[in-house]
DNA sequence: AGCACGCCGACT
DNA sequence: GTCGGCGTGCTC
């Protein structure tokens, strides 16, 4: 005789783009051990098997027997998602109105989506060798200074991995070099959770904290225990990285995890090598670099409390720190927190929702905070901390406007600039040009007849390259050969229009002659390690003039640049996208903080044809916060974020016209606390072949836009040309230049 | 997102 | 004759 064993239904969540979760039948002898919620489970779906995160438990279940199938299996349970996660990303996934299955993906590493078990590498930490030789130390420092340097980093450290020795930019070969020399020992890292010891603090690398440091650290100390968001504002050289140090040692001293998350590790190795020198626990970094292997030792060793300290890009969010005491966003202001593709979330804004559940504090870093988060401290949602004072005597960078309207151009300088650069390199300091323009020149045009080489593509122009002898489009990156002659009136006057920065090297080259014009941008850095050499090449002032992008602006730091020139700024006041102001500021500000030091402050020269312009005089004149509060004044006047909460719609399709035939009938009815802009031609209208427009819905508040999205999308399910366009949803949009 | 199915064009 | 292009539809 058989006793009838109750039936067991899961609901899974399915890696696929589909708001829909899937529910399969658990044969009898998977029911046991008991099924949690969070599990990877083996199911068949479609014609493919894949693996599913079990959302749901249920007794019963209404769909047809017929339709039901079984999970085939379930996976080693120590890799599943935790309760604590779990929830963590179900709010995300209903905050973004982005599907579950698509959220779950991104807090599982690669290794962890495939069927087939991974195999577990066991990281190794390389240590300072029990005996030194000291003559070979002594003639190290004397003849290797690269390999010293490292020697004497691994040495202040119980331990330090070759991943985070290759992202603060050191090589194989010197640390081979270092072992060949028996100076350091490599080792297998230890199985064994983190633990708080006397020696885990480099208590002589720690700094004395300014009263405005103090208070700081004082008033985060004060809520470890719940949440708390502390907004730092704290213009470059501050010291908020000593701030979240030392916030940091009272959490780690606890035994718990502090996660901090960055725009880009890569850019920044000065900040991962503070949080080396400062603290002998184990550190791990999660960013674009890693492989997958590295990533899944990330992973467990975030969820294992083997990592005292996660430093991560945006996707480091997910990481499943099981003793989660501290969250720390720096740059916070940075649009490369937000993801701009598929699953479209803002590390920033979920990092706060994760502390918020685990009610512990965050901490939010820059000294150019989001207008969004500035305002959110200045109305007393969070903790509001200014850090005015710079450490030492040092001086900001001096900022003023150059009036070009009734000026006379050279190859984009003005006449003051070139009078201003010529006395900078005569004092045998550098000058740094910025200008955000990639290639030699951003279009080519026909003397005679003014026909424009345009992307057939994209209906804009192509961009010249002048030493690839190469059209190219920076939109879609279709490539061409320069026609000799004009193909609509075969004349062969074919002449580049306006300047990029591979043209304005050349000029400058003419210009200052003797002097030597390095150009640091994507096309000039793309191989790898090209940057870094390039960045030692100017530091050790082999190059007087550095011409550049925004690549520049991030990060490195040049003491002998007292000259920095922004070229062109006018484009950012009269965007068509709101934001452009505040992070063209962002950007001015950012670039101000690469240049000078101490003894030699730097300057900033801002060439426009609109000196008049009041947020542009407020930024020169009274500095980014009161440039902040201006815009903010303008952003709650138009009833812009964040005084009323945004989402997008974009549509692509094929064919002309679909995109905004769906996006129209998606706003016939009306939503209540909510306002349409649009269907509008996106700023591309045409990219890449493709017809793109798209929808802004606007609402009062939060909740409106959430419900208003929630009707939105249950008429897109029910609209035929769903099939056809291509579209996508984004919560709070950056950026409306798509 | 995959993947199958299905219907048309250019090829060993 | 078939290989393969991608439009369409479905996934418990």
């Amino acid at each position: 005789m058989s006793i009838d064993i109750p039936n067991q239904y899961v609901e899974v969540a399915i890696p696929v783009p589909m708001r829909q979760l899937f529910t399969y039948q658990l044969p009898t002898k998977l029911h046991s051990p008991k099924v949690e919620l969070g599990e990877r489970v083996i199911v068949p779906f479609g014609a493919r098997q894949v693996i599913g995160i079990i959302t749901k438990v249920e007794s019963e279940c209404d769909i047809p027997a017929n339709k039901l199938k079984n999970v085939l299996s379930r996976m080693h349970s120590s890799y599943n998602l935790s309760a604590a996660l779990l929830q963590f990303l179900k709010a995300c996934a209903s905050y973004y109105h982005h599907p579950m299955g698509d959220v779950f993906q991104q807090a599982l590493p690669v290794l962890l989506r495939k069927i087939e078990p991974p195999k577990i590498m066991t990281p190794t930490l390389w240590l300072c060798h029990e005996n030194i030789d000291q003559q070979v130390l002594t003639t190290l420092a004397k003849k290797a200074p690269k390999q010293f340097t490292l020697f004497e980093l691994i040495k202040t450290h119980l331990g330090i991995s070759w991943i985070e020795l290759r992202t603060l930019g050191f090589s194989k070969t010197l640390l081979n070099a270092l072992k060949d020399k028996s100076l350091i020992v490599e080792q297998e890292q230890l199985a064994q959770q983190f633990i708080w010891q006397p020696e885990s603090l480099n208590q002589k690398n720690k700094l004395n904290l300014s009263v405005e440091q103090a208070v700081i650290v004082a008033a985060v100390n004060q809520s470890l225990e719940h949440f708390s968001c502390h907004l730092i504002e704290g213009i470059t050289g501050s010291g908020k990285t000593e701030v979240y140090l030392q916030a940091m040692e009272q959490v780690l001293a606890k035994n718990n995890q502090v996660l901090v998350l960055v725009p880009e590790i890569g850019l920044t190795p000065q900040m991962l090598m503070r949080f080396e020198q400062r603290f002998n626990v184990p550190i791990y970094l999660h960013h674009s670099a890693l492989n997958d292997n590295e990533r899944l030792s990330t992973w467990l060793a975030a969820q294992q409390n083997k990592a005292a300290i996660i430093i991560g890009t945006r996707s480091a969010v997910f990481s499943p720190l099981h003793q989660l005491g501290m969250i720390i966003v720096d740059e916070e202001h940075d649009s490369s927190l937000k993801q701009q593709d598929s699953f479209r979330y803002h590390a920033r804004d979920i990092a706060i929702l994760r502390a918020r559940q685990l009610n512990i504090p965050i901490i939010l870093g820059s000294a150019t905070p989001s207008l969004e988060s500035l305002q959110n401290a200045l109305s007393g949602k969070y903790h509001y901390h200014q850090l005015l004072k710079r450490a030492g005597k040092s001086t900001l960078a001096k900022m003023a406007l150059i009036d070009v309207a009734q000026q006379q151009m050279e190859h984009g300088l003005s006449g003051t600039l070139k009078h201003e650069i010529k006395k900078t390199l005569e004092r045998g300091e550098q000058v740094l040009l910025f200008l955000n323009r990639r290639g030699y020149a951003p279009a080519i045009n026909c003397q005679e007849c003014h026909w424009i080489a345009d992307c057939q593509r994209c209906d804009k122009p192509f961009t010249l390259h002048q030493k690839q002898q190469l059209l190219i489009c920076h939109h879609c990156g279709n490539q061409q050969r320069i026609p000799y002659q004009c193909p609509s009136c075969g004349s062969v006057r074919i002449k580049p229009v306006g300047h990029g920065t591979e043209q304005l090297q050349d000029r400058i080259s003419e210009l200052f002659d003797g002097y030597s014009v390095v150009r640091i941008d994507r096309d000039s850095t793309r191989k790898k390690g090209e940057l870094a050499k390039l960045l030692q090449e100017v530091s050790d002032k082999k190059h007087q003039l550095l011409v550049g992008t925004q690549m520049l602006a991030k990060g490195h730091h040049f003491p002998d640049v007292t000259l920095v020139a922004v070229l062109d700024v006018d484009g950012a006041l009269f965007s068509f996208d709101f934001r452009a102001a505040e992070q063209m500021a962002q950007l001015l500000i950012q670039v101000a903080g690469r240049a000078g030091r101490e003894s030699k402050p730097g300057k900033v020269l801002i060439q426009t044809n609109y000196p008049e312009h009041p947020l542009l005089q407020d930024l020169v004149n009274n500095g980014y916060h009161h440039f902040a509060q201006h815009a903010l004044i303008e952003r709650k006047q138009a009833l812009l974020p964040p005084f009323s909460y945004q989402a997008l719609i974009r549509a692509e399709a094929n064919y002309p016209s679909y995109p905004d035939k769906f996006l129209r009938s998606l706003c016939l009815t009306s939503f209540e606390g909510c306002e349409f802009a649009g269907p509008v031609p996106a700023a591309m209208e045409k990219k890449a072949g493709k017809f793109r427009y798209h929808l802004i819905i606007q609402a009062k508040s939060r909740k409106h836009l959430h419900l208003g999205i929630h009707q939105l999308l249950q008429k897109i399910s029910s609209n035929d040309l769903q099939k056809t366009v291509r579209w996508s949803l984004d919560i709070d949009p950056q950026d409306l230049n798509w």
